[in-house]
DNA sequence: AGCACGGATGTAAAGGTTTTCAGCGCCATA
DNA sequence: TATGGCGCTGAAAACCTTTACATCCGTGCT
């Protein structure tokens, strides 16, 4: 009887879990050295075809993933974004996120995400931390003071999502385009006198609504005169003359909505632009309480179109603000390094809250 | 007279950015070697008081903060967490996501969110992508194939979500209690027969709450006699005998609720539950356009709770799943590596759409 | 024939941290 | 007076990758 003992080098060794198969088991497979295999994977014209193919072939047979953390030491590109929101149960961001975190697949990095839970004391912070593990952060951060900003960009990578502060990239919609394809369209339907609730005083888009409410107003302001400068996009038909009353702040949520949705009604007007989609929300909750007809007695317009807009009854009248393309454009942004500011179209969606003028 | 001339080893260097400090110019500055700066740090017992003092104090003024991935490179453990959502703008999962960040970051863990698009294919391969970068991952997958999951469980730590397959740690609710309670309130509203519209036939949280249905359904079974047996939480007044019909399964979204009413409608029944509160809201819609009075001719009730349904009119009753809480158990659970269960309360929340059956 | 050059590959350092091991001084015990 | 142990600290290896530099060889030119 002959006996025949095999022996191995390596003892088979039970493992646990995925092992994790570095750059140097693929070189030794290969038979080249590290260099040759990294130079294979990220530099493919300066190794010769016929190595290159070998390695390739056995990083695929071994599954070889290379690990990020060491690149990333070396190189300091971690191959990560970071992506801060106030608050994702706010249904306006997470079309943002979407967006964000989409295109950053595509273009194989990872996002990290931190909702602040609009407390904007801590998102400096928050930032900060997350800096040493990201390439560059995408922020939408309405109420962070301005300096605080600007420190933060200086050192890291930073592109701004609906603000726009000097000499940080970012990206923003045509509010003042929106703001003129809403009143257009009630002046159209015949309202003289329309109210604008805004927003908190510390948002920035909301000084953006307001900047271009008041811009869009001088064009139909009430002599009833055509403004004299034709806008770019078409303008707001100057033959209806057109009051606009402006109604103090409330805070950006449903809640605020139904607050303000009184002073509203008193307000003798037959239309009324909110702050935000949540608000107008607010607002024909509150109006279906009162038996207000809507759009009967008043018509609602949004802004933002968030999805629950189209699922409430009537449906919200709305101008549509990108989200999905806002948060692929700043990843965009980000990963070409580009100091550019971009701003995105927006659109009037017209469903059912806003209708003729009665009376 | 005399020239001094100051020879310095390092010329006045301008840097721009942030200055990495690292554990070597805290080292250096405390006059101690890296070893002992990073027991200082992370082992603060085995360093005598006075040098741990010293380190900790330079370590503060010159800002210094650990990197990360250096860290990871020896530890293997990356103090980053993964979470996988179907889909965020599904109102369902902010609360969710909210819930694991903020719990994470409690526990100086920093969050990569994934969301699949509702693409149940592309979740394993998302899931082992990150796996290199993460400690563990979160994972909201209802649909995604039982095979799948146990295969990735087994190669990185996971935790489900809204999902229970043996042998893995999750967090659930206490669905059969929340369907007792939500038929309990219906029949003592007097309906005595109500429909059940069904989700996905591949979703867990639907096979879920058709078992639970007919669990109920059992003990208030049209024969009108009591159900032997009481359940914990009190249980359904089984006085009242009562019929339930489920309905045929629909996408779990407010088109899917439009689109089931008709046959709700249709069958004879004084009150409806869906699958979730999307749907729900789908009815409600569905209804209003039709001139159907909720809850006068129907009472409608929901399941999950979310914000969106106490913004419609009438305002949704829904069965309440947590959501934050079940991200923060479900962050607990995978740091503390603890392979269990975990089942949360659900409570229904009476609002608007349900009352008394009339006729 | 000698030389410079360029292509292909290997060697080694570097990046920041943790961890293992060794060293040192000192006290208690034998 | 040795010896062992203990408390504290430092040196160096290790983690995995990329990159700067060195090596080798063949080719074309003077």
């Amino acid at each position: 009887m002959i006996m025949v003992y095999v022996l191995t080098a390596d003892p088979p060794e039970i493992k646990t879990g995925p092992v994790a198969v570095t750059i140097k088991d693929v070189a030794r497979a290969a038979g080249v050295s590290v260099a040759t295999v990294t130079r294979a994977l990220s530099m493919p014209d300066v190794v010769r075809a016929a190595t290159r193919e070998r390695v390739l072939e056995t990083a695929k047979t071994l599954g070889y993933q290379p690990n990020r953390a060491a690149r990333g030491l070396i190189t300091g590109r971690t191959g990560n974004l970071g992506l801060l929101v106030p608050d994702l149960a706010n249904p306006f961001f997470p079309g943002i996120v979407k967006g964000v975190q989409a295109r950053a697949h595509e273009a194989d990095h990872a996002v990290f995400l931190a909702d602040t839970d609009e407390n904007p004391a801590a998102e400096a912070g928050l930032v900060r931390k997350l800096a040493k593990q990201v390439d560059g952060v995408v922020l939408c951060s309405p109420r962070m003071p301005e300096a605080e900003l600007r420190a933060l960009a200086a050192d890291i990578p930073i592109v701004l999502v609906y603000r726009r502060i000097p000499g940080t990239p970012s990206v923003t919609a045509a509010f003042l385009d929106g703001m003129r394809q809403a009143i257009s369209h009630l002046t159209a339907l015949g309202h003289q006198r329309i109210a604008y609730v805004a927003g908190p005083r510390s948002s920035w888009a909301n000084r953006e609504r307001v900047k271009s409410l008041r811009a869009v107003g001088r064009d139909v302001a009430g002599n009833g005169s055509p403004a004299g400068r034709a806008s770019a996009e078409g303008k707001v038909s100057a033959a209806a003359k057109c009051e606009l009353v402006e109604m103090g702040s409330v805070t950006p949520t449903f809640e605020g909505g139904v607050a303000a949705a009184d002073g509203v009604l008193a307000a003798g007007v037959t239309a009324v632009i909110a702050y935000n989609d949540l608000v107008a929300l607010g607002l024909l909750h509150r109006c279906a309480a009162r038996g207000v007809r809507v759009p009967g007695d008043l018509s609602v317009l949004g802004f933002d179109d968030i999805p629950l807009g189209a699922m409430v009854h009537p449906a919200l009248t709305t101008v549509a603000l990108p989200k999905g393309p806002a948060g692929r454009a700043a990843v965009d942004l980000l990963l070409q390094e580009r100091k550019e500011k971009r701003e995105l179209p927006t659109q009037l969606i017209v469903r059912g809250s806003t209708g003729p003028a009665e009376g």
